[in-house]
DNA sequence: AAGTGGTCTAGACCACGGC
DNA sequence: CCGTGGTCTAGACCACTTC
């Protein structure tokens, strides 16, 4: 029986929302299959595929061919970060955003940096050490490493006025990358730059950037004190 | 003119992807509109909408009416992080699962607590302290209050068996929430659990779940030493 | 006012996966 | 085999944004 009109995909979600929320539909429940929501809903079966889609994109639905829709057991709770441009990032909490290039040079990378990026031999590449300033105050180091071979256009800039950040992300393609977040004691070095004592626990976020099989670019972002990564599901 | 035919959404995605990739089409250029390419790749207007809407989503492309789609100036900004239950976690590495309850107590929160879960009086409400461990070692403590006055079943449970973080998943509806991520020197009762040294740094992840405007839940999970949040973009 | 994306429809065929 | 979701189509109308 047609028991209301629903014309709306986000209507459809939040209908469905509802139920589970409610407790209708519970954790490993099947629902009625969309041809049957439709009919419910008054709507065409691809606005209910639309909304069962993103829920289950979302991880709230399981869906299946032939065994159906069924409420997930794991909601594997998905969050979202953006990850901005480090400027955006500064200017967003309304401060004063300010660069400073430390040094800039070609040298043999460690070994664990000749690991993340595949490099075997001995050849040289792009070091960049770089401070970004909120308000004058230390906010974070971006300690780079650029392969000029995938990337030759690299090795004119100076990356005095514009961080290797801002020109990499309009001038290198990419086709995939890792990301990770980590705690770390940080190091006399690093320390001294975010002019915080050695050994207090920093926020790190490093990335490694692809283009197909060469690496482009390994960086890592050392976060002031106290820094938290925020969002909301 | 007709120059291909690709009747799939994915196909058109990876079509559109390459020429990001090989600058036919460069940050800040506007692209063909959806008629146009529909034409072009010889598909209708739906299955190009479908392919550049999952790009916008995924921030490749910045859509608005009137005006077109812009290949994104900042496209390498989104990581979504799958933050399955600590059980699942484990096993995926891997390791044994193992789960103890250290404390649980109805007790009053400390301010910092209340005013994260809107509780003004003096009313005590329920804490929970546990273990949960991979191969017999700490992985993570889990710091958890929960609104025994939202959720009266709560009030019911040992979390002797199970912890609490499996059981609010399959019994707390919830309508939104807040996560952050940060770096902490570890207090000397943590690293004691932990078996670290007090003072390491450690990942935290603290989230909190709301049942509309009442907070059901606040949990702090401090990581083992070393531990790294990964994702791919 | 007009251009562009956002969405809905009704119907169709296909692909996967239980049976 | 056959039920279910996955996707495509052609056309339609609407909503937002810029002019």
């Amino acid at each position: 029986m047609r028991l209301k009109t629903i014309n709306s995909w986000l209507g459809i979600r939040a209908e469905v929302l509802s139920r589970i929320y409610d407790r209708t539909w519970k954790p490993g429940d099947l629902i009625p299959k969309e041809i049957d929501l439709a009919f419910e809903f008054g709507c065409s079966r691809t606005t209910v595929n639309r909304a069962l889609r993103e829920l289950a994109e979302a991880g709230t639905l399981e869906r299946r061919r032939k065994s159906g829709t069924r409420v997930s057991l794991n909601p594997a709770n998905k969050a979202t970060l953006k990850i901005p441009l480090i400027k955006n990032e500064v200017n967003k909490i309304g401060k004063t955003y300010g660069y400073k290039l430390i040094q800039r040079k070609l040298c043999l990378p460690p070994d664990k940096i000749k690991n993340k990026m595949r490099i075997n031999s001995g050849i040289k590449i792009l070091h960049i050490l770089a401070l970004h300033t909120a308000n004058d105050l230390p906010f974070v180091i971006e300690d780079r490493w650029i392969n000029q071979h995938v990337l030759p256009e690299s090795e004119k800039q100076n990356f005095k006025e514009h961080s290797a950040n801002e020109w990499l992300v309009l001038n290198a393609p990419y086709t995939h990358g890792t990301i990770s977040f980590s705690a770390i004691n940080s190091s006399a070095e690093n320390a001294h730059l975010l002019s915080i004592k050695s050994g207090a626990a920093v926020f790190e976020i490093e990335r490694n950037t692809f283009d197909k099989e060469n690496a482009i670019t390994n960086v890592c972002l050392t976060y002031e004190r106290g820094y938290r990564m925020l969002t909301t599901f």
